[in-house]
DNA sequence: CCGATATGATTTGATATCGAACTATATAGT
DNA sequence: ACTATATAGTTCGATATCAAATCATATCGG
């Protein structure tokens, strides 16, 4: 169980605590909200420009333009993202956050604030910050060999 | 961007690492096989017991019984593993690797081999050991913490 | 100016995933 | 023995996700 190359081992172990911290991570989510709804939510209300093209979003979550069409469809739908059609552009459309949007946010911040000292339970702050580094180390040239192979 | 929390941004690149690793790993992954899928070939070639129950594989792999059928549905159905009643209890499952299954699953590992150099671009052999100490704490904490909520 | 190519968004069809409801069988408690 | 409860697996309806195909509009090249 454990004569898995290291590095196969480390992405096991990514996954599974993606799983269970996104888990918890939506339970204490109000009104079902999900984490990518969430993240579109978080995402807009952190931008300069308060308003967006679904592309541009889509690559900023690192997800397809097909998911995000979806997702956003949904944040439409309960009123908390407006999408307008880009006048500067035909075939664009504008995204931002509504009032509503921003309220909810706010609320999800709120309630998955508890869940945070849980890290600090398993981790100290230097142990955190080291592995933040590594981790984006690994991201990055996770990154770059996307953009090289296909 | 980087106002988050520490323990936000953790979660934050372990979600986009699971994502960007797990995509290049299906890619890699022969004749469509998802990552679910071969985690399930992988997991019964594993085990001393030639045979499991459903619901104790659902559990090795951290999903839900409802997924699990799902999965093994569609491996069955390629004759990559078989299901059979099982004979000590009337409502039990016996899930086995069939000759297929096995050599499908050589031939995956032979293909995702070439994919581990890539972490070691990333990450020094001690950097990787490190942050698997690192992930394996973070990873107890939630397991614990998930037995404990429901 | 117009045809060729590129880009933004959506649709479609597949897989994974969950929680909740359901079916069937097993076990416990009296 | 019989009812009550627990467990194994499945089904259902949502959501996320992707690749590929499609549609509309932009932009480029000549």
């Amino acid at each position: 169980m454990t004569d898995d190359p290291l590095a196969f081992q480390l992405f096991t172990e990514i996954g599974i605590i993606d799983q269970l911290g996104g888990a918890a991570f939506e339970r204490a989510l109000p009104a079902g909200l999900t984490r990518a709804q969430f993240g579109v939510l978080q995402h807009l209300s952190r931008r300069a420009r308060p308003s967006q093209s679904p592309g541009t979003i889509a690559a900023a979550m690192q997800v397809s333009r097909a998911t995000m069409t979806s997702t956003l469809g949904r944040l439409a739908k309960r009123g908390l993202v407006a999408i307008e059609d880009d006048p500067a552009d035909g075939r664009g459309k504008q995204v931002r956050l509504t009032d509503a949007g921003e309220t909810l946010r706010q609320a999800c911040i709120a309630a998955v604030l508890p869940l945070l000292p849980l890290v600090g339970q398993a981790l100290t702050a230097a142990e955190q910050d080291q592995m933040l580094g590594l981790l984006r180390k690994l991201r990055e040239v996770l990154d770059t060999a996307r953009d090289a192979a296909p």
